[in-house]
DNA sequence: TAGCAAAATTGAAAGGTTTCAATTCGCTGT
DNA sequence: ACAGCGAATTGAAACCTTTCAATTTTGCTA
């Protein structure tokens, strides 16, 4: 039914050997001997066996890539990153939602253990790389993505959340709102953690004060949620600056339906500017990573572990985010809320 | 460096069949010998090669999933719900971005050939399923995905987009527009044909015209590119139905931008009904899908014809949408537009 | 306690590739 | 005509499982 080498070998009339040498190593076979076997395996249709090269070598051209959430548009982009250097370098993507449970990416990384994979790219769920050590100890390139708190035992892959932090607030704050309001995601992730830290020093820097609100989950329905409690409760300032865009789409939703407008009543940054933010109802003020770079670059990191581990030295690569201004922001409006 | 069922087996003084027998037909090895394996497994932290596991087997328990672009949010579903089915049955996804280029799934698949993958969940970028012959032939489990046009050959799963675009235009009906627009995508693309034949059923039912716009792609960008130039053609009626939701999301930029109101001026109805279009500054009336269990049910679908091909029949599954109502559409205003 | 069936275990083959030491081939220079 | 040499080719081992026929052990019965 499927057809091998040996059959390959057989029509061409040479042995196993040579007929891996010409797919491998074509200069160390003659060339008549060449075309036989191109011959035999376009005839036959033959492909050979991604598997039984992976029992040989011991590992297999295989990314796992481990993300909290495809249907995060930031993840989706960075995946595509991932999987455009995988393809190029004949590397396939194994997809492991871990819906940020460690008990889910711990069940993951068994299966990408099992599959002897070459390479593993992860947003761990949780601090501390315990249990990719197994991997690594196996022989898997390991690249954090997104991610630097584990520091220079594997590669790394970000963007600098601090600046960008620093860049949302500082937009808020040159527009002249005298005050404006961080919308926090839940505060173990890292990623939220560092743009928090960023925005501090800025507010601190300029004297202007900020005050903090938490959503549970970093999704337009909790956005909704946390901006509606805060609205009841009367105290949102004029600006607000969001852990992500789809923070920022719930708190602009909560806002309208409040009957406020954006950006006369309150102006709304968001963060990751995922691919819908230029286009929204209200187009979107958000900080901008470069996220299809992102996997793209870690994807290619651990490629290049993967095909020499003795020349590969652990790098940490950081991006830059940047501030892309649109409709959802404006300057302080002169009168305070009501 | 990496430790084997011979490892295994050596420290439990065991034979390395009785190690495999121990792990896949428990039943079948005394209770006392099979803790003596259990405490070498565990003592070695081994995890079996799934390599070695496939290449005897001949074929993988791995799922490849091609599908169009899964940065589209109902691709994004579809894959979670096929992943969740996957991993429960011991499988393992492989991520394929077509882009609909059938180049590029052209090469996807040849790559899921070397894999010798178990099962293949494919929107083909092109009629016909030539291309995936071959990959059957080898013993691969093939489904198509929200796409049934090939016929009895393979198993399908899919959702009534005839239905679905009855639906849709049916509800601009009963709002009372006398007229509406039909925003469609791509014309070659299956989905969009079948949507709009049932929006021509329900115009040709009840004698309400309708007209025909065409977006160069199923994307925000060229929603918004497309209701712009209509507008500037000034023929735009009272009721917009779109091909999918991101077009509509793009529709409601381009109107908004012109100064119209939603739904007062024009109605918006999108298809898919994304996770975002409830909670978007202006909720989206949208044709809902069942997205997640799409792909969880033609997971399993192959999944099964994967245990047991002999027993195995090919099914069409066919899901049906429905209509969800929220603020985008309303009744239709008294006065013609500008 | 011999004899037997059932239960448990063993050992070797097979699956498709790569690798590498060993062999053969084709020439060159003498 | 032939030694010597590099180039081309071969054959077998190794990678890690699963499978299954063959063998050994166990637990009974007569």
């Amino acid at each position: 039914m499927t057809v091998s080498m040996k059959d390959v070998a057989a029509l061409a009339g040479v042995s196993l050997g040579t007929v891996s040498n010409a797919l491998n190593n074509p200069h160390m076979v003659a060339p008549k001997t060449l075309a036989r076997v191109a011959k035999a395996v376009a005839d036959l249709d033959f492909v050979p066996s991604a598997t039984a090269r992976q029992l040989r070598a011991g590992r297999a051209k295989v990314i796992g890539l481990v993300v909290p959430d495809i249907a995060n548009p930031f993840f989706t982009e960075v995946a595509r990153g991932v999987e455009d250097a995988a393809l190029e370098a004949g590397f396939v993507v194994i997809l492991c939602n871990s819906d940020e449970q460690a008990e889910r990416e711990d069940r993951y990384l068994e299966v990408l253990q099992a599959q002897r994979v070459g390479a593993i790219l992860i947003t761990p769920a949780r601090q501390g790389l315990s249990p990719l050590s197994r991997l690594i100890s196996n022989g898997a390139a390991v690249a954090l993505l997104d991610n630097e708190t584990a520091g220079q035992d594997v590669c790394s892959v970000s963007v600098d959340d601090t600046l960008g932090g620093r860049l949302a607030a500082q937009h808020v704050i040159d527009l002249g709102h005298s005050a404006f309001a961080w919308l926090a995601g839940p505060t173990d992730i890292p990623q939220v953690h560092d743009r928090e830290t960023g925005i501090h020093q800025a507010a601190r820097e300029t004297g202007v004060p900020v005050t903090r609100m938490i959503a549970s989950q970093m999704s337009v329905a909790a956005g909704v949620t946390a901006v509606e409690t805060e609205l009841a409760s009367g105290h949102l300032p004029s600006a607000l600056v969001c852990a992500n865009d789809l923070l920022a789409f719930g708190a602009i939703r909560a806002i309208l339906r409040a009957g406020l407008r954006v950006p006369q009543d309150v102006s709304i940054v968001g963060y990751d500017d995922i691919d819908f933010a230029a286009n929204a109802a209200v187009p979107l003020t958000s900080v901008r990573q470069p996220k299809y770079e992102l996997g793209y670059a870690a994807a290619q990191l651990v490629i290049s572990e993967w095909g020499d581990p003795a020349a590969h030295s652990h790098q940490q690569v950081r991006f830059e985010p940047q501030i892309v201004v649109r409709e959802s922001t404006g300057p302080a409006p002169l009168a305070t809320l009501p």
